[in-house]
DNA sequence: TCGCGATGTTGACAACGACAACATCGTGGC
DNA sequence: GCCACGATGTTGTCGTTGTCAACATCGCGA
């Protein structure tokens, strides 16, 4: 408590030397790009010398994951946000693949890590913890609709979220990689409305079409 | 002509260092992991020194975007001949939806590269045009339908493409990045064909579906 | 034949990840 | 109140890497 509020201008000891570390990496990778991100510049911009993150990390890796794992954090809680305020079963699912792309877009640097092969997820399993429960919200969306008796018979859960998720994923993917603008000339949220409509219509009822 | 049958042991000049070094630098990148590609081991790999590379490449950056191209030519090709292969316009489609995620599995390294952040793109112009020949095959196929009177009124076929685009290559991502098959026990080829049968029937007439 | 451009080598430098040995802080048990 | 000890940071060092300059060697064409 009164640790933090401490002005220790000549202090030995940082404070919260990980937190800052976590905000230094995250500003390189934005500023500098992922492949310019150190463990040395992230102590530097810290004010610390380049081998205190030892303290806290075990290694560059390690870093680079805290970041990913805050990012996964933010996106499982925007997700979350998005779903609670729109109104009914079908708008929910569709606000959740919108707010997808939209994180993506606000967040590119660290989007394009989270999803990227930079970081190996298989030696940093509460990574893959912390993509799932923002995948969960989307199957959650899924769920509702199909307790409410809004898909078709033949539709599984987890299918329909699986394509959600990975149109959603596409989307934000290649709009973030500039594959899109250049070539095709179109707005992407415009367009991920449609896209998610053209499947949805595959899944939906025909009278909830 | 004669220069590549030439068996030189002990030569100085190597022949065709380029193709031996990118062939080195794949390998790298699928043994060890994309981490540890580097230019030195790339040049211990062909059997020169450290500072051989620099006389093809410019830096190391360009040694990968020579290796990433290639592997933009042959899922261009192998796009195009799936599409070649099949039988109409729906079934070419669908197989060239199909044939990205095959390619996706069986590449999976290069894959991930062609497609994340560790390049930056935007100053690798030469492989976002090898990206779109890719994306060409998508588009054909779907231009096809759209002229053969299969497609809704309403469908735009830069729409329907980019979203098979984004369909495709958020399952490859999502497939490739091990999110599948831990979480949602799935066959990929399985539910990307559900998939794709989905968004087209957001999109193909009714008669057609 | 010979000279020049293309190609490869050696040596060097700064930056980096990582570790060991040491310094300093502050807090809890006496 | 003190002080030992663990947590935290520093300094120094090592091996590796990307990159460059200076030099060596090859082969082709005038």
């Amino acid at each position: 408590m009164a640790r933090e509020r401490i002005n220790r201008k000549t202090a030995y000891h940082h404070g919260d030397l990980r937190r800052t570390l976590v905000l230094a990496a995250r500003r390189l990778i934005e500023t500098k790009g992922p492949a310019h991100l150190s463990l040395r510049g992230a102590a530097r911009l810290a004010g610390v010398s380049a081998a205190a993150p030892y303290r806290h990390f075990a290694d560059k890796s390690a870093l680079l994951a805290a970041v990913l794992q805050e990012g996964f954090a933010q996106l499982a809680k925007e997700l979350a946000g998005a779903r609670a305020r729109a109104k009914g079963p079908v708008p929910a699912l569709v606000a959740v693949g919108n707010q997808y792309v939209r994180f993506a877009e606000a967040n590119t640097s660290v989007y394009r890590l989270m999803f990227g092969p930079t970081l190996d997820k298989a030696q940093h399993p509460e990574l893959q913890a912390a993509g799932l429960s923002a995948l969960g919200e989307l199957l959650g969306a899924v769920t509702v609709c199909h307790e409410a008796g809004l898909l078709e018979k033949n539709v599984e859960v987890h299918e329909l979220a699986l394509g959600g998720w990975a149109l959603c994923h596409g989307l934000a993917s290649l709009h973030v990689d500039g594959a899109l603008g250049q070539t095709l000339p179109v707005d992407v949220h415009a367009v991920g409305d449609t896209l998610i409509h053209f499947m949805l219509n595959g899944a939906l009822k025909s009278s909830r079409r």
